[in-house]
DNA sequence: ACCTGAACACCGTTCAAGT
DNA sequence: ACCTGAACACCGTTCAAGT
């Protein structure tokens, strides 16, 4: 008996066989996303690109928002783990800014995870830079509970920064990029100095990368209030 | 003949009349918002609220992000502008804190306004406090395209961090808070010793506003930064 | 066990036709 | 000038039935 029940066990022993896999599905979510864009990334055209059922899917994932986590966790997973400096304050930065890097390309990640409870639904790969941002707060001389400011601060802005930066690329790359470099131009100089002085000059600041230098900002201030 | 012209132009005057107005659509849409959540405004909705055709709505607004940008900037004519202290650098914080503020139950406005360009769609309200900003940061000594920075770089954090809360918050009234009540418990102390040690402490930690005081932290950095 | 099509309950948007 | 229903081109998800 025992070994009916292993045998009733074993994965394509019994029933109709698989048609696809989870390895399958997430390769093809990928190849999907970099081919169309990450907002193109729905079950129907996710089953259609495999060539199977969209309704097939709901065997190998529980709904949309559980294949975006499993893409991340799978993603995060091929991340290398940078170096880690010696000193605390470079390892919450170092750690901070593989992860924005990471998920620059994947704004549809970062959409997930503006869920609250994130944190549990993360793999273990994801959860190494969480643990070593804490534990880096935490070696600093911040409590636990103040690390735990630190990680949710810095986590709203590199995911605003993202969800912006990525609303804008898709817009550019849609329409032609004329019609959204939007200026200032016409502002009413006496209501608007400072706006209608900037002008036009306005879209090609914004899109200078600053991320590291306001990263750096952030943990200083974050780590110096929290242990004075 | 001015009279002639000047009666067509007359609104009614012609043709079949009209069932809506903008304002009418607009009130509508805030009371669905209201009643029932931001998550649920849908042209189709609002349309049926109204007691007209979906199709109708296309008349009066050019499409859904016109509708919701329309809305932020008629909600932002209502938020009275806040008194503003002396030194340059008070009255960015009390700007940040108002728009903040406002918009922390708008998470649709906050999702609209992730689209770069976003600053040419608003009204004269919103360009006020925008003006404040840079006027602010340009007072204390920035040059007013390291204004243009500050104001970025709060305008990421400020909506990542409604974003987040938007998200968390909606789960936790569809389902009940048990079960979104993440907690690090199960983790492996061993792997993840200072995750671990947290533990279920995290989500009553994270749901403190802590948005002034990162506010603070990072306006002093920016400009800091931008004046040494 | 696993897959499937049909169906449900929606979206935003366009457009020819009507008043 | 304004409104309308029908239609287009989609979504995510459930579920009874099939192999």
């Amino acid at each position: 008996m025992p070994a009916r029940r292993d045998r009733e066990r074993l994965p394509g022993r019994t029933g109709r066989p698989p048609v696809t896999s989870r390895a399958q599905i997430l390769a093809a979510a990928r190849l999907l996303i970099d081919r169309d864009g990450w907002e193109r990334l729905t079950i129907r055209r996710l089953a259609a690109e495999i060539g199977i059922g969209a309704t097939t899917l709901y065997h190998h994932v529980r709904d949309k928002d559980d294949l975006v986590v499993q893409l991340v966790n799978e993603y995060v997973d091929q991340v290398a783990r940078p170096e880690l400096p010696d000193d605390p304050r470079g390892r919450i930065i170092v750690a901070w800014a593989t992860i924005h890097d990471a998920l620059a390309n994947w704004p549809l990640g970062a959409e997930v995870l503006t869920a609250d409870g994130f944190l549990a639904r993360l793999g273990d790969s994801a959860l190494w830079f969480a643990e070593t941002i804490v534990a880096g707060a935490v070696d600093y001389g911040c409590t636990p509970l103040q690390a735990v400011d630190v990680f949710r601060s810095i986590w709203y802005y590199t995911v605003g920064e993202i969800l912006v930066r990525a609303h804008t690329d898709s817009r550019r790359a849609d329409v032609g990029a004329a019609d959204f470099d939007f200026s200032l131009r016409d502002l009413d100089p006496s209501r608007f100095p400072q706006l209608a002085a900037i002008g036009d000059q306005w879209p090609a600041r914004a899109s200078l990368d600053i991320y590291p230098q306001v990263l750096a900002i952030l943990v200083d201030g974050l780590l110096a209030q929290a242990t004075s």
